[in-house]
DNA sequence: CGAACAAGACAAGCTACTTGACCACTATGG
DNA sequence: CCATAGTGGTCAAGTAGCTTGTCTTGTTCG
């Protein structure tokens, strides 16, 4: 029989994560970024441009919600807003320097994270720590997103 | 180098959990419960009794905030409220049988979930993950706190 | 082509919080 | 004791981040 505390574990882990992670983007100047927005910046990485609607359904929202964070993001400087080459109703977001700037901080935030844990519980044991998440991320599919949850 | 994964890897996996958990909840009748109440559960399944100031301060939220949310699962039958033993003011807030049943249909689904867990990580790679979870836990301290993030 | 459909904007509404003001009770220090 | 500061809780109003609803413009498909 397991413990049944796994799960809570790996919430209070990642809320430690994510405390320091946006402490530290305060300090480098991003103090304005909410959970919701790095949802848009880990797609928008990723697909270098994409639609709102694109956006919404990744953030799980609906079509106006993401339009109303896209605007936001767009006066703090964060992304910027392209007409579409193909489609002339849709607009392509993608990052501006300084939301590509936000994205980096976050990435090097998290593997400096990581190596504090190599410490903690040695590089095997962070490496078993890894393996088991792809596997248990793989296994549950769809269900495993990434959504704003910091 | 590590991948800087992980943290990612954590938040996909407790997405899934609490998904499934919401909707296992909704199946046996406890579809009115939200993400904060979790953790006002959680909270009064150790102390057996806590006042709304004190469910204010480890949800995070004022406490106004608390005493909505504790009005609402009062009059959806999770929780009640009865005078404090030695402080007229105060109103000591405790779980109901309704309110038992749902802590204990979580804990059950998050046990069932790690068994499932087993199956596809082997129990000694899962024991690697919980031992190695604690320690990180251990290591942040006060900023690994279990709030509303499902 | 025309009819159904999709992207986005504009407006209004809702919900889970917040801040602010207040009362009842408790604790503390002359 | 008793004045004064502090704490637990409530009531009321405001706000942020979504929602639903409606519309316009542009696209796709038979």
């Amino acid at each position: 029989m397991t413990s049944g505390d796994i799960p809570g574990l790996m919430a209070m882990a990642f809320h430690a994560v994510m405390d320091t992670v946006h402490e530290r983007l305060a300090e480098q100047g991003f103090a304005d970024v909410r959970p919701a927005h790095g949802f848009v910046f880990q797609l928008l990485s990723h697909t270098r441009g994409s639609t709102a609607v694109e956006i919404a359904a990744h953030l799980g929202v609906t079509k106006q919600g993401a339009t109303q964070l896209l605007a936001e993001l767009e006066t703090r400087g964060y992304v910027q807003r392209m007409p579409h080459p193909t489609d002339r109703r849709a607009r392509l977001v993608s990052l501006t320097e300084r939301g590509w700037a936000c994205v980096a901080a976050v990435v090097a935030e998290w593997r400096a994270i990581e190596e504090g844990w190599v410490e903690l519980v040695g590089r095997e044991g962070l490496e078993g720590v890894e393996a088991a998440l792809r596997v248990i991320v793989g296994a549950a599919g769809g269900r495993a997103v990434l959504r704003p949850l910091w």
